[in-house]
DNA sequence: ACTGATGCCGTAGTCAACTACGGAGTAAGC
DNA sequence: GCTTACTCCGTAGTTGACTACGGCATCAGT
């Protein structure tokens, strides 16, 4: 009963795209993948469509969009919503930026900390744990 | 019944160190915070070495240290293992390094995409969602 | 026809770090 | 002495994205 068309078998599709079976399942519970009709008491078969959507998932995921917003831009998936996808994309990139800023911060103290801790001069106290004691670093780290 | 050391109740520590009171109970369970004897059928006190550990716990979060992390820090707390504790944070600045790598890979890209969507002209498809149909960008975002 | 690998399906478990709830006891101010 | 606000405690729920389990059906190869 193979499809000419749709070829693939669930566990296909996923040596197809690297997604686990169990995650696809999931992603059609979540509505990311239709599922394919299939005939009757029989296995539902995948094609290249169902690839390529996996692909857009996966590569939207690549750039931290979360699924919920994925499923927005599987709305504007025709690409005739150019302006709402690119607000989409441009509000991703605010948060991009937002947790680079935060993790340089966090990189500098860090750095500082342990670059203390090598030139330490026969001081008994970790200048490292100090800093913890004195509350320094108060970088809100809120959604990393 | 007020304690002249230890003046304040579970409430007073959450509002002198911003951190809840739940989150507070929360850090006694997971050991991140002892909890004082209490007189028989009393409210427990805290004082200002309370304090200064949650000040320890949250500037160690801050530095995106998890939890397990921080118990592991607490143990070298005595500051007479710096060289133990250097090699922790050594390990979580390049944790940090490593993360900052990949959200300036996915910023260029993002930034890109929403460059192009921009200067569009005249096309139909929206470049953004096209850039996502061909599996652009396999960043993996493991662990951001 | 048989066997072993897959597929289907619903439900439940995982992880981290909380956050909320409910009911009973206690402390403090008036 | 009464009221109101806390405290204590254990347990259960939340979030996001899976991952696992168990039991039955189906398919492909021999």
């Amino acid at each position: 009963m193979v499809n000419k068309v749709n070829p693939l078998t669930i566990g296909g599709l996923a040596k197809a795209t690297g997604v686990h079976v169990e995650t696809i399942r999931y992603y059609q519970r979540r509505g990311l993948l239709s599922e394919p009709q299939r005939p009757p008491g029989g296995i539902r078969r995948y094609g290249s469509a169902d690839i390529d959507r996996l692909t857009f998932v996966k590569s939207a995921q690549n750039l931290g969009f979360s699924l919920d917003e994925i499923i927005d831009l599987l709305r504007l998936e025709d690409g005739a919503h150019c302006q709402e996808a690119s607000v989409l994309a441009e509000h991703k990139l605010q948060s991009v930026r937002g947790k680079i800023k935060k993790l340089v911060r966090i990189e500098s103290v860090l750095s500082d900390m342990v670059a203390r801790c090598h030139e330490q001069k026969g001081d008994i106290a970790c200048p490292l744990i100090a800093s913890l004691h004195t509350g320094i670093s108060k970088v809100p780290v809120a959604d990393l």
